[in-house]
RNA sequence: GGCCCGGUAGCUCAGUCGGUAGAGCAGAGGACUGAAAAUCCUUGUGUCGGUGGUUCGAUUCCGCCCCGGGCCA
């Protein structure tokens, strides 16, 4: 199994498409945007015609109201894994969600899946007393989860004291009992796709929000309003750009200011895709400049599937 | 040409009744287990436009000059 990493427009579709061209591979999309229909043009998303000639698993999966998880991903991915297998092919993983690369490699542990009941009780009870009270209580039933937590932490303070509520034992504990238990069976080639400058991400990075704007993202924005009862808070508008346009449809913002937080928004996505991809095992490093990138890439996917 | 208002961090601007300065945004570094395009933490020395004067001391007061904007000729 081949994957295919890197920031946010560092060319990974593309490089994805020119290694189907070649190789019996199939493409298994890796992106916690790309699952949500309707979102196209802020996602990103190949178009229709790209997307028939060059299928991706892992997309369109959910609408914008709901929410998917790290979790999801490892057992649609194994699934689409399984049947890429039978028909021969093999999978190449092409993403920029790093949590669910590591989820995927490495695995998670044995924990229940959100609750929205308990999620909303905690989510009241903090709007009425602080999450740095939450934190404190935190404290008191897993004092190892508080410590490594920050008192605003809100998410992972919530979700901490949600796993407790919901089997009465410390997610410390059942974090540590399955640690050592994953192992990823397959023969894996990782190739990353890096930017040896950080100021030539940035200006492609412009260009392509740019685009997603003159494309229409506001359009897209106003008719997924329309089609669905969204709310700010959910994933699916969280989402990079949406958010930012999100908040020029309430009048919170005007249009430069939304671009201008639309592109910061963007950057600052690439730079935790990087410290991510600093610190995964055995990448191999390709600089997207480099006229022969493609190239030197297919050599080492040629020599990959040869060895196995 | 005359008058007025500006020139302070990459950007927008505070501020110093004279003791060499700080916010927001941007940028940088980091954490991360079912929301991850999420959530959170750390991080601000810059000829305070230039130059002369007053002063123990000027970014701050005064003169002149440069640059931008406006009004009047």
């Amino acid at each position: 199994m081949i994957f295919v990493v890197g920031p946010t427009a560092s060319g990974k579709t593309q490089l994805a498409m020119n290694l189907v061209d070649r190789f019996p591979l199939e493409i298994v999309s890796v992106d916690s945007a790309l699952v949500y229909r309707s979102m196209n043009i802020g996602t990103a998303k190949p178009d229709v015609e790209t997307l028939q000639k060059y299928p991706h698993h892992l997309i369109d999966l959910i609408d914008p109201t709901d929410s998917y998880s790290a979790a999801r991903f490892c057992a649609d991915a194994l699934n689409a894994i399984a049947r890429i297998g039978a028909h021969g092919k093999i999978p190449l993983l092409v993403g920029g969600t790093m949590l669910y690369v590591k989820a995927l490699l490495e695995g998670l542990s044995d924990l229940p899946e959100a609750d929205t009941v308990v999620r909303t009780a905690l989510a009241a009870r903090a709007l009425q007393e602080g999450w740095p009270a939450m934190h404190a209580e935190l404290a008191r039933i897993d004092p190892a989860t508080a410590a490594r937590l920050k008192p605003a932490d809100a998410q992972r303070i919530q979700r901490a004291l949600e796993v407790f509520q919901l089997t009465g034992t410390r997610i410390s504990e059942l974090q540590m009992r399955h640690a050592q238990q994953h192992q990823f069976r397959f023969e894996t080639l990782k190739i990353c796709l890096t930017a040896g400058s950080r100021t030539v991400l940035h200006e492609r990075i412009a260009i392509r929000f740019d685009r997603m704007l003159s494309a229409g993202l506001i359009d897209e924005v106003v008719s997924l309003r329309e089609r669905y009862k969204l709310t700010s808070d959910m994933p699916s508008m969280r989402c990079v750009g949406y958010r930012q346009a999100w908040q020029f449809l309430e009048g919170e913002i005007d249009e430069a200011s939304m671009r201008e937080k639309g592109l910061a928004a963007t950057r600052q996505l690439a730079k935790r895709q990087l410290t991510w991809l600093r610190a995964m095992p055995d990448v191999q490093p390709f600089d997207f400049l480099q006229h022969d990138m493609t190239q030197r890439v297919m050599e080492q996917v040629d020599n990959f599937l040869q060895k196995t």
